[in-house]
DNA sequence: TTAGGGTTAG
């Protein structure tokens, strides 16, 4: 490797910052081995002027507009840590920092990057990350853990091992933190085999001590591919090493027996971390509270509300939430009311989802009034419905025949600067076909497709059975003919759809023939 | 300055 003087280095490196600041960017100095296939480039689009958004936030050095260097290091560890409130703002402050002289620390870039994938900005954390090399500032190990992290997240675990070399290049070494960012990137990506296979690779060979980050990251990813034997027995042999398990991976255990309807093997786990002394959380009650109700056990998520609040573990709106939609589809809509009211006295304030789903439980019961009544109130008390609850009415009026109270409310959502969903189509499709408007229903097709929505499976299946309803089997069978053409293979649904309608019509013989080619296509 | 668990409305 060359010898650069440390004194030519820093000479490089202002000559390069310079350079940024005059829109100069010379060298592309990157060493790695892989190229990045991101197209937004968050440089063009905030801040184009250098026009400063920190006035309120960061006092400014008044000769050159630039941050304090000590109040910097501050806001930096916070935003750090909570993230920052827009991407604007933490794009206006790295200008910023690029301009000061000398260039703030490897640490305060590294802690702008955190902060930003605290905000999901996985690519625009790349794209910094190659500012800040053209810089020349030296990245260390924890830049290039944030930056497989992100490569991660955006589903490229494979740029994240060739991030590896760079360790080396640079003289680092990876470590605990890196092989863990790796694992949870093969897990993110269903590689939990992968991953399982680098952990027993790392504790054989015995360079990178498994700590419980990297034990919490395999048994999560076990637990949520059906293995939580595997993840228990891993659980159980910890206590061996001399590793006590903790909240997190006896969390993601219960979570992984819930999805598989394991519901009372994830309460003896409960029992067993109590007995522990390994003390249940949030997220604990949470996921234990949404498995009840999955399988319709309310009523012990309702006492389990009340215990988690003997043991000083608070409900969240996500929890009254999860009751509250488990009570609606028990139809017990007034019910669910009731826990809406006590979450109110219990301070914890109801959203948009806790509003929708109310309104979905009420239509459920039959009682639309009841549902624009909650609807309505929800505004009252200054939430905003989301194109969400507009679908779940719209549902509600198309079901009950009421078009002219859909299309209102169709209507209504671009007031409201809300674009109809291909959901939102979906449900105004059927509701038209189903009161026999089919020439309105072709119309808003049309002009479904010439606002960008595409058809989908659903779509197909509306058209299907509308068509075919409304004494149009030969345009149904035309259009059924069309998707097996295309490659979209009619599945045993938009069959039956049709087998359904011929049976209904007395053609016996077509049902049949139909019915039939089935198990030829392998359905 | 880096990494792991729950995310609810048809």
């Amino acid at each position: 490797m060359q010898e650069i003087s440390t004194a030519a280095l820093i000479s490089k490196r202002r000559l390069l910052a310079r350079n940024y600041r005059k829109g100069i960017t010379l060298l592309p100095p990157v060493n790695f081995n892989f190229n990045f296939n991101f197209n937004f480039n968050p440089l063009l689009s905030a801040d184009n002027n250098n026009t400063l958004l920190f006035h309120t936030q960061i006092s400014t050095n008044p000769n050159r507009n630039l941050p304090d260097r000590r109040q910097l290091r501050k806001f930096l560890l916070e935003k750090s840590k909570l993230g920052f409130g827009k991407l604007d703002d933490a794009l206006s402050l790295f200008h910023r920092m690029v301009q000061m002289q000398p260039l703030p620390s490897v640490i305060q870039f590294t802690e702008l990057l955190t902060g930003l994938t605290r905000m999901k900005h996985y690519s625009t954390v790349i794209c910094l990350f190659k500012e800040i090399r053209l810089l020349g500032i030296t990245v260390n190990d924890y830049t290039l853990n944030v930056l497989i992290n992100c490569l991660c997240h955006l589903n490229r675990v494979d740029y994240g091992f060739s991030v590896l070399s760079s360790f080396f290049k640079l003289g680092y070494v990876p470590c605990v933190t890196t092989f863990n960012t790796l694992m949870h990137g093969l897990i993110l990506q269903d590689k939990t085999g992968k991953a399982m296979e680098l952990f027993n690779k790392l504790v054989r060979e015995g360079e990178i001590k498994p700590d419980g980050v990297m034990y919490g990251t395999i048994i999560n990813g076990l637990s949520k591919t059906g293995n939580t034997t595997t993840a228990i027995g891993i659980l159980r042999s910890m206590r061996k090493w001399n590793y006590k398990p903790n909240v997190v991976m006896h969390n993601a255990i219960i979570d992984g027996l819930c999805k598989d309807k394991k519901v009372d093997d994830a309460l003896s786990l409960l029992v067993e971390m109590t007995q522990q002394d390994i003390t249940p959380d949030l997220i604990t009650y949470n996921t234990l509270i949404h498995g009840l109700c999955n399988l319709g056990r309310w009523e012990e998520a309702t006492r389990m509300l009340r215990d988690m609040t003997d043991k000083n573990v608070f409900p969240d709106v996500l929890t009254f939430n999860t009751l509250i939609n488990a009570l609606c589809k028990e139809g017990m809509a007034k019910e669910a009311e009731s826990v809406l009211e006590f979450m109110v006295q219990r301070g914890v304030g109801p959203d948009v989802v806790t509003y929708g789903t109310l309104t979905y439980g009420y239509f459920l019961r039959g009682q639309m009034d009841k549902a624009i009544e909650v609807f309505r109130s929800m505004v009252d008390k200054g939430i905003e419905p989301n194109i969400h609850c507009y679908n779940i009415l719209i549902n509600g009026y198309c079901k009950n025949m009421k078009i002219e109270e859909a299309m209102n409310l169709f209507l209504e959502m671009p007031c409201k600067g809300l674009k109809p969903t291909i959901d939102t189509y979906n449900t105004m499709l059927q509701g038209l076909f189903g009161v026999g408007s089919c020439s309105t229903a072709e119309g808003l097709l049309n002009e479904m497709q010439a606002n960008g929505q595409t058809p989908n499976y659903y779509t197909y299946c509306v058209l299907l059975d509308g068509l075919s309803k409304n004494g149009r089997i030969d345009e149904a069978l035309l259009l059924f003919q069309e998707l097996e053409c295309s490659g979209i293979n009619p599945d045993i649904t938009m069959h039956s759809i049709l087998i359904d309608r011929f049976c209904k019509d007395g053609k016996l013989e077509m049902a049949k023939n139909l019915f039939g080619k089935l198990s030829a296509k392998g359905l």
